[in-house]
DNA sequence: CCATCTTCCTTCGAAATCGAAGATATGGCG
DNA sequence: CGCCATATCTTCGATTTCGAAGGAAGATGG
């Protein structure tokens, strides 16, 4: 599994070469040592061969796919108040997915239990007989210091500040473990999605507003906080104070909890960001000027950054993706105020990847250390 | 020249290695190859072995440098009046740094057509007998588009619009040919001399305002635009309209151009940005007002970026950087309003690479071309 | 249907790379 | 001073990787 059989293995994992021709060239090694370390890997049944794919002029090549016995992952996506649970084979492709009530407020011990005692009972009622669980990982709704696998400073997670949650996580497992912000995890499965795209911000516009940066193909973790735009100050005639202790704060205008506050104040009831979707789509005008305001906020904020960062497209994802007016009203501001040159290919576009999108990243990060 | 060899001549260009064991070290060669090649390269006369370093503890390290007679590249830096034009070794030390006035009004077939002229006669004047010339490269002050090697919508070059600078330089020289914005030359320069950080924000304060961007030691392009800050809208009382059509660019309000017209309409003289250094080191309250706040307005729009990239320094370059008040003032806006995460160990400091820095980015860019 | 081109994959000798062992050189310590 | 620990560099046989040539399988086009 180590160094060049690694290579060959992760590039068929991530759908980017299906036959021995192309892991020749994708991977820069002689189309001659492929084929022998192929035949390795066949041997060891980590791969297998399947049918053949479709010509391209020429002889047909034989496709490659990672045994589906080679072993499974297990990723959780945690919420304030729900959680997304996963098996996924190495390829990334899921094999279940369930939602879950669960509590974060609870505390970092008992969640992670909880989460490891989740991951047991889908092995059991999911889990292909006689195939190896070869990593586990999850998402968290705040920052996350990748050095050390802690949470840091979250601004809405009581307790959790300073616990090692990958520690924690890891205790069950003797086994690779990731832990990694939701947002970061949702920008690694999108990244996957668009093929061509180097740079990528990807933003989750949920509860809270996250955004994970792609850059060069690789998520930039930074140190842990990178892509934190909800305590940008916006251009505001009135003034609030953010839970941050500063005013003016992006996100206590244009986040999904701060939408559900102004419905509520409206008389409007809502319980999660996405009554508020659908209340846009039934046509509400109260609700539609709310996102379409948020929307604008939010697009002035990326101006800066897509000037900044000139990414070759922004994903939007996360409970209120869906509402249209959301993604015109940033798209608007976007092209209005950003230089040509930056906005000249710039595809702003709703999430590809789905509401699984974070525990595909997580797949797709967990590859990386598996593969190792 | 090619692969493996040039990896190692780039490793000890780079400065990041001495000795044969240092070598192996970085670039995962084994140590007998390691001695192969070298030996191969003292030969070919393109590495010199030059005395003993100091001990680590075991028997001394044989030096290795670049021979000087290896090659030398030609780089310069344009300004909108003046250009630095300089002789660097393939290491990347200056032989020869000259200071001249030029006109990019004249345009780009001129403009480039006198590089050229400049690069031949330092050749002359100053390049050592019998030392090919391996590559030229220019900073060009304003968005140059990596994948043509055009400028592109640029707002203070007129007549520059989409001109093939990259291709026009060339036709001068058969070699490997390098243009690129003049922030984002200083930041590879100044990436050098911040060993350990490996993602760096590198603010160009001059008549104009620039940023270049280095992402994981790599200067990160985008589409060429990457790093521009001078159009971002700041908070304002008063109203101005900048030359892009916008208001209240930062432009308008923080770049050396505009302060020296805020001085000129006080009556107070200046000619370049320079000179306002000067007037606050002086202690004139006027000047050391303006630029303290044009620090405020800078590092407003800084928080935004740092904690969205979470950067590991921000260096401070170009004709105002010297002056105090403004780092101070950039320092205390960013440690106020950013994200603990994002400035637990966040520098921020003028540049250590000097007003050459953009010289040594050129050649360490160029470097990359020559040894491919 | 057959010649020809393209692409995929394998074979096999040549070349590069590795890695273990050893030679060389130095600092530290009793 | 002599011995040991450490680090650098080289030697040499074993292993891996390369690359040119060729075989296999299919597309294309008369």
């Amino acid at each position: 599994m180590r160094g060049a059989q690694g290579d060959l293995l992760r590039l068929v994992a991530a759908g980017q070469a299906e036959s021995r021709a192309e892991l020749a060239r994708m991977s820069g090694l002689a189309a001659s040592s492929v084929s022998l370390r192929v035949e390795e890997l066949i041997g060891t049944g980590l791969l297998v061969e399947e049918g053949a794919g479709t010509s391209r002029g020429g002889r047909r090549p034989r496709r490659l796919r990672l045994s589906p016995s080679a072993g499974v992952l297990a990723v959780a996506d945690l919420g304030a108040h729900h959680a997304r649970l996963g098996l996924l084979d190495l390829s990334g492709t899921p094999l279940v997915v369930e939602e879950r009530p669960c509590d974060i407020a609870l505390g970092p011990e008992a969640t992670m239990d909880w989460i490891a005692a989740s991951f047991e009972d889908l092995l059991l009622r999911h889990g292909p007989p006689g195939v190896p669980l070869r990593g586990v990982g999850t998402g968290i709704p705040g920052p996350v210091d990748p050095a050390t696998g802690r949470v840091v400073a979250p601004s809405r997670m009581p307790g959790w500040n300073n616990f090692p949650v990958a520690e924690r996580l890891g205790s069950h497992f003797d086994l690779p473990v990731l832990v990694e912000n939701d947002a970061n995890l949702m920008a690694a499965g999108e990244a996957r999605s668009w093929p061509g795209r180097e740079t990528l911000m990807v933003l989750k516009a949920g509860s809270g507003i996250g955004c994970g940066v792609i850059v060069n193909g690789a998520l930039h973790r930074g140190r842990g906080a990178a892509g934190d735009i909800s305590h940008v100050r916006v251009r505001s005639d009135s003034s609030v104070t953010c839970s941050c202790g500063h005013l003016d704060c992006l996100e206590a205008y244009a986040s999904g909890a701060a939408l559900m506050a102004v419905l509520g104040e409206q008389g409007i009831a809502v319980e999660r960001p996405g009554d508020i979707v659908a209340l846009v789509e039934d046509g509400v005008p109260e609700a539609t000027a709310l996102v379409r305001n948020a929307g604008r906020l939010i697009g002035e904020v990326l101006t800066v950054l897509v000037n900044f960062l000139n990414p070759d497209a922004i994903v939007v994802g996360g409970g209120l993706s869906s509402a249209e007016p959301l993604i015109s009203a940033i798209r608007a501001a976007v092209y209005e105020r950003c230089l040509p040159l930056a906005t000249r290919d710039l595809e702003i576009a709703a999430s590809r990847s789905g509401p699984d999108a974070a525990l595909l990243g997580a797949g797709a990060l967990l590859l990386d250390a598996v593969l190792a």
